[in-house]
RNA sequence: GGUUCCUUGGCCGAGUGGCUUAGGCACUGGUCUGCAAAACCAGGUACGGCGGUUCGAAUCCGCCAGGAACCUCCA
């Protein structure tokens, strides 16, 4: 049986029944990062909240194509007009080819985002790999009456898009509303209008990264990679779009705006926005200054950072929050999260030892239900998290004997706890640092905690509690069960 | 100025017309334990302000206050 998925639709504004174009079959496609800089927590949002979906989608049964982009070029720093490409103006602070900025950038990326266990995708695109590609649909657009050339560039009509298409459906805003508040920027004389925006910019004597077109020596509209791309990964039409809420306007509009001139219709139909994470209550972000690198966040290197966290514990922080509303950064918070997340691995590690009775007083059936219905509500992760918070208390309750679960039952609870906790959460079990010596550091614990056993059983409690005071010092978290003590490392 | 949106208990963070004790963390009491930790049980604190609609609103409408995002590159 499979579960309806609702989803929220910024074009609508709405939640939708989520129907795909295909039978089983999903086209995703997702603004990735502008590789000029470390991935910082920004980045981790629309990463783990699109994880997030394509493992929903997969448990679903849909057979996901997964595109995310590299934009690694035509991202322009000021105006479409006397801006500087973004890549270029890092490399040439740093002395080195765009090509390796890209390159050393784009690594760091898949680093920290599989650090995060967030899965690559299916395609990841690069945008200066595709230059035939959005040259072809610029060409489209001219010809069409869409598009003009000035001076070597090329710029999109907005005013005649907007006579026979709605220029703003997705973003509410208007044209004539645009046109008494943009404000006005110099350099604008190659534009006919000041809405218009780029599609070829042609490129200045001393702007490296270039490419020979019709028009000019030069490079292509920020807008335009997306579009292009996932036209030619995904078809004129396909599922779900998504992206930073930040890209709504204009980056997203625009690139309606050019996918339905050059291929006559609307390019997805579900466009979905993650929100922002906050840091003081503001975005946090480049432009702003105020982003914290998850590198940082791993080391502990930064001011506002008391301490170091996991990987794991920045998934857990995003996902205990709806990925539409913003959610505040706080080390008070993230401690939190560590110790909810600790509890929850804690209990999925007993899960694997629960003893089974004849009979259950557990209802497993209806947790699983509860989980299904919320992480298809428009993928409520927090009210998935809360109610397997429950199958946490059911995991220590059976545990320590207050409940019963048959074999029947268990085997149905490990199968669903590991479904939504693993496969669609994506969390996993984080091993401590020297992951290889484990094994051996166990057998050297368990020595002393039967050294412990017996001076309990000798009612020597100086000896006892010397011995696991000392672990604790060292940073050792011991636990006396009914079935002897075990360890773990804080 | 325009567009969109937000304001929940000590903190993070869900919810939506009538009992959700949401959940996590923190806190308090209890059970267990030689003591502690863990676990389990129990408990408290809440919906920015003012009006309105309604039998009933934190949830709908209006106004006010405060805040944010976008309108320039940002996830």
């Amino acid at each position: 049986m499979k579960n309806q998925l609702y989803i929220y639709n910024t074009l609508s504004r709405k939640k939708e029944l989520f129907k795909s174009i295909t039978p089983n079959r999903v086209g995703l496609y997702v603004c990735g990062p502008t590789v000029y800089g470390d991935p910082h927590l920004g980045h981790a949002r629309p990463a783990i909240t699109f994880d997030l979906l394509t493992r929903l989608l997969t448990y679903l049964d849909y057979k996901v194509r997964y595109v995310r982009n590299i934009t690694d070029v035509g991202h322009l720093e000021n105006d479409g007009d006397e801006g500087e490409d973004k890549i270029a103006k890092k490399a040439k602070l740093e002395e080195l080819e765009p090509m390796e900025v890209v390159h050393y950038y784009t690594e760091r990326y898949h680093d920290y985002m599989s650090k995060l266990n967030v899965k690559s995708p299916s395609i990841e695109p690069r945008a200066s790999g595709h230059i035939i590609e959005q040259i072809e649909v610029i060409k489209s657009i001219i010809n069409k009456g869409y598009a003009y050339e000035s001076n070597g560039s090329v710029y999109f009509d907005v005013k005649k898009y907007n006579q026979d298409h709605p220029y703003g459906i997705l973003s509410g805003r208007k044209v004539e509303d645009l046109m008494n508040n943009t404000r006005a920027l110099d350099g604008q004389s190659e534009k006919r209008d000041a809405l218009d925006f780029a599609l070829w910019k042609k490129a200045a004597p001393e702007h490296i990264m270039r490419w020979p077109s019709e028009w000019s020596d030069g490079f292509p509209g920020w807008h335009l990679e997306c579009s292009a791309m996932s036209k030619k990964y995904l078809g004129k039409e396909f599922d779900i779009h998504g992206g930073g809420m930040d890209l709504l306007f204009p980056h997203h509009e625009c690139e309606i705006a050019q996918s339905t001139i050059d291929n006559g219709k609307s390019p997805a139909r579900y466009w979905m926005h993650n929100n922002m994470i906050t840091i003081g209550g503001q975005k946090m972000g480049k432009s702003l200054g105020n982003f914290i690198t998850l590198e940082e966040f791993f080391t502990g290197n930064h001011d506002k950072l008391e301490r170091a966290y996991s990987p794991m514990t920045i998934r857990f922080f995003i996902l205990q929050a709806h990925y539409r509303s913003t959610l505040d950064f706080g080390n008070e918070a993230l401690q939190a999260a560590e110790k909810g997340l600790n509890k929850l691995m804690d209990a999925m590690n007993n899960l694997e030892q629960l003893v089974t009775s004849k009979e259950s007083d557990v209802d497993v059936k209806a947790l699983k239900e509860k989980c299904l219905t919320a992480i298809c509500d428009d993928l409520n992760s927090p009210i998935l998290i809360a109610n397997l918070f429950e199958g946490v208390k059911i995991i220590n309750s059976v545990l320590a004997g207050k409940q019963k679960i048959s074999e029947e039952d268990l085997v149905y609870f490990k199968d669903l706890m590991h479904a939504f906790v693993y496969d669609i959460l994506g969390l996993e079990v984080e091993t401590s640092q020297d992951a290889g010596n484990d094994e051996k550091l166990d057998e050297v614990i368990h020595l002393l905690l039967n050294m412990r056993t017996e001076a309990k059983a000798n009612k020597d409690w100086a000896m006892a509690d010397k011995i696991r005071d000392e672990l604790q010092n060292l940073g050792f978290i011991i636990k006396d069960g009914a079935e002897g003590a075990t360890w773990e490392l804080k």
